[in-house]
DNA sequence: GCATTCGTTGAATGGTCGTTCAATCAGAAT
DNA sequence: ATTCTGATTGAACGACCATTCAACGAATGC
């Protein structure tokens, strides 16, 4: 392998191997030593790549954030109206690719940590910030009076966030499309003009 | 002390203690010495009350789940019409009481560890499909065509539970008042003619 | 009072785990 | 080919901590 790829290539890999280990262990649970087995390398090698467990763990957060901070950034990025870059944003946050049990989970177990790491606090706080700046923005373009777009983007964004929580504890009553449909329910209730009623909330009121 | 008493009593001093502990030090810092130390009890005590640290985190879970549930309860009893009673959810769940700092963050710590402890997953499993069966009936009673009790149910459970992640991470831009004002926002949004707008939401967007 | 029962203590134990480091190995450079 | 640099290994160390337990203390019942 390349002498100076080495570096990035095995960061990685072991970032990846955290958010495996804290998947299927929990992060109470998580050893250095798991984590190097499940990247195959060998247990010293973590505090050679990374100065202390906290150090990677705080990489590890940095990584997700990233990636879901350019996920839903592209996502709109490549939609062209307001409406259609909100639907975007609700859409992304319940595909398979984000809103997976493994996902979810090793979010919720930073978020149970972020209040006493300042790096996660950091992280995430910069994260919800982004997101809800953008809704906010975007919701004020509905020019909608009677809505206040700050408020209405921090419900849009905490609503996300509390479906994934029941999408998790609830798995068999909140699934990835219920929670969809909820999101879009709110929003199609408060902005009707902007946001069609769903087709299976249709039919589900109707039953 | 009555030697009758003393069970209870100490049993609760101890999950009084560890919900301390996980408030100042997290989930990942808490140890059975320091829940001691803050109980004022020696070290050897907590084994007695409780066979593990698994037992004495699971008791202390129930314990927050019993104390929430009774509240919500109460200020749904004391409340007349259905409208009242969602609002009386509403209102408690950003009252000082329950939308503390402390408190939210302790619910975020049991959260983030939720997913690989079954103790943990019954207890908050039970708590949110209450609160979600309450709220779907309260919302049916509005008998409003064009919404789905249930899904209007589940977005309103969650948004609590995400506003609640908000005010820990963006405490600047999320207090309790904003939170419960981002609820009331959508409420009336779906049900205007149940749900007043907030008069604090109407000179903000007329600002 | 005395014996008994039960609460309480804190030191000892054993196991776990983050971290270190001397030794080894593999590319790169000369 | 040889040296050199940096990657990799895994055993060893030391700290921490849940749990146990023998000893002690205090309330209860007789």
């Amino acid at each position: 392998m390349a002498r100076d790829a080495i570096k990035e290539v095995r960061r990685e890999q072991l970032i990846v191997a955290t958010i495996d280990v804290i998947a299927r262990k929990g992060f109470s649970e998580l050893t250095l030593a798991e984590v190097a087995e499940t990247a195959k390398l060998s247990t010293g090698i973590v505090n050679f790549y990374f100065k202390s467990k906290d150090v990677l763990l705080s990489a590890t957060l940095a990584h997700m954030v990233g990636e879901y901070r350019r996920y839903w950034r592209a996502n709109v990025a490549a939609a062209t109206s307001p409406t259609a870059k909100l639907t975007a944003m609700l859409e992304g946050d319940f595909q398979r690719l984000v809103a997976n049990r493994k996902t979810v989970t090793v979010w919720y177990a930073f978020w149970g940590e972020t209040r006493w790491r300042p790096d996660f606090m950091t992280e995430c706080q910069a994260l919800s910030r982004e997101f809800q700046a953008v809704a906010s923005d975007l919701f004020r373009q509905l020019d909608t009076p009677d809505r206040d777009p700050m408020l209405i983007a921090k419900g849009f964004s905490a609503m996300s966030d509390g479906l994934w929580l029941d999408m998790l504890i609830n798995p068999k009553e909140t699934d990835r499309d219920t929670a969809r449909r909820v999101v879009r329910a709110f929003l199609h209730g408060l902005y009707p003009e902007h946001f069609a009623a769903d087709a299976a909330e249709a039919s589900t009121s109707a039953a």
